[in-house]
DNA sequence: GCAATTAATGCAACACAGTTGCACTATTAT
DNA sequence: ATAATAGTGCAACTGTGTTGCATTAATTGC
């Protein structure tokens, strides 16, 4: 089963509607070995016959966020950055950071095991833990 | 001791100049419980005889973190939050944000003790914990 | 003190990510 | 086939943060 296939059983999963715009950019993320703002997918989906809106794209990110194919990083470039979701990703979100090239990737087996200290009376949802550094392409 | 005359020794330490912005800025940001962004500074400031350029304050916003005065928590709202840095906070940087009303307060005496599985020829440089949930008035 | 240098400020214009409204098109349901 | 619904493209907009440059204020060296 190649990409596209995989692709398009997993925006068909969620039930609604399986474009081929949703279905080109979720498997420009399925191959997608780091974390990629909006930009870097848009780039990727160039050579494509059809060229999509970037209106369009922020709209099926924000739409594969919602259906939890992918999750949103927040860099401090003020950039968003999108990551396949995988079963062993999900909700435990630690990522790397490059402070040079600001390549993100996603740190997996990042055993963080919280009980952080919040004040009475806050509700703990989610825990994001980033690593900056640099990486080895960058050193 | 009051707040002015301690932001402005605070200023004056870094060697460069203590002009009346800065100070009144660091003793904004000496008194708030929580990390602001530039708006609500901006805002406190506007009580001020002078209002100061925005551009102005980003700048003086930029040269404290460079001085190491204050840091910069990176919100996924693409907005800066700027804190002022205690013996205790630098370098320690745990926060909290609030899923709600999206402020930021930083958590003292999170114990984070890391060594994270970073790929070989990474360089560690930072970690930065961002605990998010509800603040206690939002729920 | 007074000029010369240096740093800080204000203004205008810009860059860029992300958003909203609305018309248009394609898809699904009846 | 027609109506209802969902997705797309375009244009215009929002808001944070930046850059360039002229102006003003503060230091420095006499």
């Amino acid at each position: 089963m190649n990409l596209i296939e995989r692709a398009k059983e997993l925006v068909s999963l969620t039930g609604d509607r399986a474009t081929a715009n949703r279905v080109r950019t979720l498997s420009v993320l399925l191959s997608a070995k780091r974390a990629l703002t909006h930009r870097e997918i848009a780039d990727q989906l160039l050579d494509a016959k059809k060229q999509l809106d970037r209106v369009t794209l922020y709209r099926i990110l924000e739409w594969m966020s919602k259906k939890s194919l992918i999750h949103k990083i927040a860099g401090d470039d003020r950039v968003w950055r999108f990551r396949i979701n995988t079963e062993i990703r999900a909700h435990q979100h630690a990522h790397f950071k490059c402070n040079r090239c600001a390549k993100v990737i996603c740190l997996k087996d990042s055993k963080y095991n919280p009980t952080p200290l919040l004040p009475v009376g806050y509700l703990l949802q989610e825990i994001e833990l980033t690593i900056k550094g640099v990486c080895s392409e960058c050193i």
